[in-house]
DNA sequence: ATCTATTCATAAGA
DNA sequence: TTCTTATGAATAGAT
């Protein structure tokens, strides 16, 4: 009996404004609530000082603040002071703090807009490569069996014997690798190391000591043909 | 050939302060950039209006808002009004075309963001293709085994067994065509004819304690290689 | 709110 | 700072 999935796990959502409102309000929640969890361990693991205030759509406001809101938003104000201001410092400074916020994204929006070019360019190069790539010379997979006669398909053989050995000797290495790490430890280095489910030799089999299965992926890793 | 370990991956830490200053000021980057991120993919899910602003332990400031700090800070700051602060300034005519202006020029900046997300969900589709299209296809028998990962040695080598498929086809075609004419006999077709030494069935396992897709050519139709 | 399967964030290392 | 890798954490969808 087939046990189907309790559940189809997170999901990749597209970062944009969620349209239905239920499901918005949910992730709202959701997502404040990690957001201030992220600033908490910000602040602690940092000792940094912060503030987060968030109004909801529906205009409630939620905040967080290290060591308090009203202290960061008070220092965040006097930060870039304009010289000779006494009386309306506070306002001043929030005029200052606009001035600058207004060139800040001026400079992002540059920014952003050198970057789409270059991932334009980027797209370009690769869709060229691709092209040229595909373009191109005869590979292994296109080989003419059907022209071969007995000499050269022997050869033939003899060479895609070469290359499955090449590829078990790969499939061992990364076994043992992803092995290594989960045992946390090192490495065993391959040319010295005790050969894998996927050992190969050219002369014989799979090493006749390992019981077939040792790593518990059955009749092989690359799963059935 | 010795393979490093790559990467100890991502390590549990306790939430407190981090001791060493280096660490400290590296984790305080990278999760900085963390925070804003998930505070604007948090204002752009659910429109939400959100500040946050961040001192580092050195006293340089941080912030990131939607529509802006500023908007925020202000809205915050007529929502908890204290003594010596007023909130009438963003009332004046002045404010609300400033304020526009910050709104429109953060429209053009989201605008870019997501253009530049597309570019890059492009790019990225189109590199996956370039290697997959390598892995399948490589070049005649240069094929660098070394450097795929298992899942591509597991289309490498399903791609091997089908060759060999053709391979043993052909082989048995060119045995029978051979004895066909030493016995003056007409050639029995492919398609029908009884499997001959070279046959391969698709559906069943070399031998079961054997990995499967590692056909016997180590014990080879071909004789020795 | 709770539960999973996934995606995502990020500690460590280079 | 920026990259990679592997793993811990956040969370979308369902209940």
């Amino acid at each position: 009996m087939v046990r189907r999935k309790p559940s189809m796990g997170r999901q990749k959502i597209e970062i944009k404004r969620i349209q239905n409102e239920e499901a918005r309000q949910v992730c709202f929640s959701k997502r404040r609530s990690g957001l201030f969890k992220k600033a908490s361990e910000l602040s602690i693991l940092c000792g940094a000082e912060l503030g987060v205030v968030v109004f909801s759509p529906a205009g409630k406001v939620f905040s967080f603040g290290h060591p308090s809101v009203d202290a960061v938003v008070d220092r965040f104000l006097v930060g870039t002071p304009r010289p000779g201001t006494t009386g309306t410092a506070v306002s001043t400074a929030v005029e200052s703090r606009r001035e600058a916020n207004v060139r800040e994204l001026n400079r992002q929006c540059m920014e952003l807009h050198d970057l789409v070019e270059a991932e334009k360019k980027k797209r370009d190069a690769l869709e060229k490569a691709v092209k040229k790539e595909r373009a191109g010379r005869p590979f292994l997979w296109d080989a003419d069996v059907e022209s071969l006669g007995m000499e050269e398909l022997q050869e033939f053989e003899r060479r895609l014997a070469e290359l499955r050995s090449s590829v078990a000797r790969r499939a061992d290495q990364v076994l043992q690798e992803t092995l290594a790490r989960k045992q946390q430890l090192p490495v065993i280095g391959n040319d010295v190391g005790v050969p894998g489910a996927f050992a190969v030799k050219h002369e014989v089999d799979v090493h006749p000591s390992l019981p077939s299965g040792f790593f518990g992926y059955g009749h092989g890793f690359f799963g059935s043909m």
